[in-house]
DNA sequence: TTAAGTTGCAAAACCGGTTTTGCAACAATT
DNA sequence: AATTGTTGCAAAACCGGTTTTGCAACTTAA
């Protein structure tokens, strides 16, 4: 049912029922009557708009396209979960869709998303997508990045302290006794993965031990060949502390260790909470990124850039806390 | 930049760029040197079609709408991950919706995605649908139901064996020399969670043992308050088993249990598998669902839907398999 | 009584595409 | 030379809406 036949079947203008049906019966200066029997008539037949009717006629999709590595990941899912549900009071729906870092897939999603004519873009960016963005920006959508920033660009920005929780993680461990810390992370050139690093280098040289870091690599499935983690800690038998980039790391990791040695004497702190660190025992030390806290940003951010796209780029770094476990007691 | 500035840039009809742009140049009897100077500038202007004009000229959105309860969640986000990532060789997009268990979320939504004219649907209900569902199958949209089902509806259908498989669970426990086994489940009407209550009663009964049913609320975020799970074990001090009728139900039980009972003293069983259940303290035997293969069936489902809208509906039961952990051990 | 203002709606233009039809201009046939 | 057949593209209709404009018919004021 569309609106020329109710038009048609009413013996009106399609306008008329156009502006009845959007509440400008005022507007269009349309009787009291008349609108009467048209909402009568459209509740009748229970009509229902066709959304890309409308946006193209209007400009405005009311739809937001989220771009992330993983759906399925426990970062990226509550993030998308709360994104969506602070979008939705603004009439915002989610298009979304997971690059499996990839940036080609990437690019491709992203082209699509515009095609479709979403008014705005979240995305937490892959490497490989700088020209991409740079052309967004150029068109003036709305954008915000976040978890990973891009390197040498201005744009929106909500996402954590990488750098100083990093810091922060190391030096707590240095507190409590530990003395060899080695950092655990994957071999991956993404920013918030470098800043962690840099804070462990720094803490670590400031203490005059000597920095001891194994570099997974990116794509976690082939971490289950556990050699190159047993080689590591073969050659470094002084290690007495464990800090992990992400909380999968240490999950994958753990599990390597657990069958082979007594994890329990390292003194352990992930980056990122996990479910699991409040079960295993010990339970595991963490760095705890306020998910809830940066969706909502992020939406913020959004929102404010949909309004007046004119606004200027906004970068908000969303502190982290410091869980202290079982798991970094000595 | 439209297909109507091109047009007036190259001083060609519109209706010519269409036909070269979308290859019919043959079909539309254009001559070659005109298509490649169309073909040409339209690279070097970087032209993308507004995919919602298209969709509105030809009726196909080239979308599907995913409605879950939560895709933060450990069971839909995957899901959601693999549903995508088989859709996108079809050239299908997704659009994704949490409805966070309640029925009003979830109709306004199911409406929004209808009038953006998603092709299909892929819909894991909530109770309080069934009148929504059935005005899409009389609407002949294509339409795949998930996990959980609806009860007296006929429809696609793709979910996991839950009566045989929560039999079979309890059943090791009884082969492992546990003899009065508990349930632990949520207080909801799902037919997925009356299955595998209804398989856990059968299988006691027929043993001989009194069936022990802990019903903790929906929501799982009440359930911090620990009292009705102590009050339980109190009630019930005969109890040697456990059988949980989701992981994370499993989860925050052992979380509060941990901290007061000897856990490891219990036999655990628990429906879905969970990352954490191989490195806990005894690791955690469960039915594990194969999350990819019924990602696969979905697909596959409404593929074979959008293809020829009048094939019948397809019932997929993908058997789980009982993955025997530690917990289980006597 | 006539000019000016209102009221109430229809008509038309537009959003950006697709697809069918129409029609010149040229070529081929008889 | 007249008829018929191609070729190559333009024009128009359509998808389903929104929004501006236009215009009768009726009021009101002078």
């Amino acid at each position: 049912m569309s609106i020329n036949e109710i038009a048609k079947h009413l013996k009106v203008s399609k306008s008329t029922v156009s502006l009845v049906i959007n509440g400008k019966a005022e507007q269009g200066r349309i009787s009291k009557a008349l609108a009467k029997r048209i909402m009568d008539y459209v509740e009748e037949i229970g009509y229902k708009p066709n959304a890309l009717a409308k946006s193209l006629a209007t400009g405005k999709s009311r739809t937001i396209g989220l771009i992330v590595e993983n759906i399925g990941d426990s970062f990226f899912g509550p993030i998308a979960l709360y994104i969506e549900e602070n979008l939705r009071p603004y009439g915002y729906q989610v298009f979304y869709s997971s690059t499996f870092g990839e940036p080609e897939i990437a690019n491709e999603i992203l082209n699509t998303m515009l095609e479709k004519k979403v008014e705005g873009i979240i995305l937490s960016p892959t490497l490989g997508q700088e020209e991409q963005i740079h052309y967004i920006i150029k068109k003036k959508t709305p954008l915000v990045i976040f978890d990973r920033r891009v390197v040498g660009l201005k744009t929106n920005y909500v996402g954590t302290d990488n750098y100083t929780a990093s810091k922060k993680a190391v030096q707590h461990l240095l507190d409590k006794g530990y003395s060899s810390i080695a950092m655990v992370t994957i071999d991956s050139p993404q920013p918030q993965m470098q800043d962690r690093l840099r804070g462990y280098l720094e803490v670590v040289e400031q203490h005059g031990s000597s920095p001891r870091v194994l570099k997974l690599p990116f794509r976690t499935e082939k971490i289950k060949d556990s050699s190159t983690v047993q080689e590591f800690f073969q050659q470094h038998p002084d290690i007495d502390a464990l800090y992990f980039s992400t909380n999968y790391l240490c999950v994958k990791t753990l599990k390597i260790l657990n069958t082979q040695f007594p994890t329990s004497t390292f003194g352990i702190v992930a980056f990122d909470d996990h479910e699991l660190f409040e079960l295993i025992n010990p339970t595991i030390t963490c760095i705890r990124q306020p998910l809830e806290a940066i969706a909502k940003e992020i939406v913020q951010t959004i929102i404010r850039q949909l309004k007046h796209a004119e606004a200027d780029f906004v970068e908000t770094i969303i502190p982290s806390e410091l869980i202290i476990r079982r798991s970094s007691e000595k």
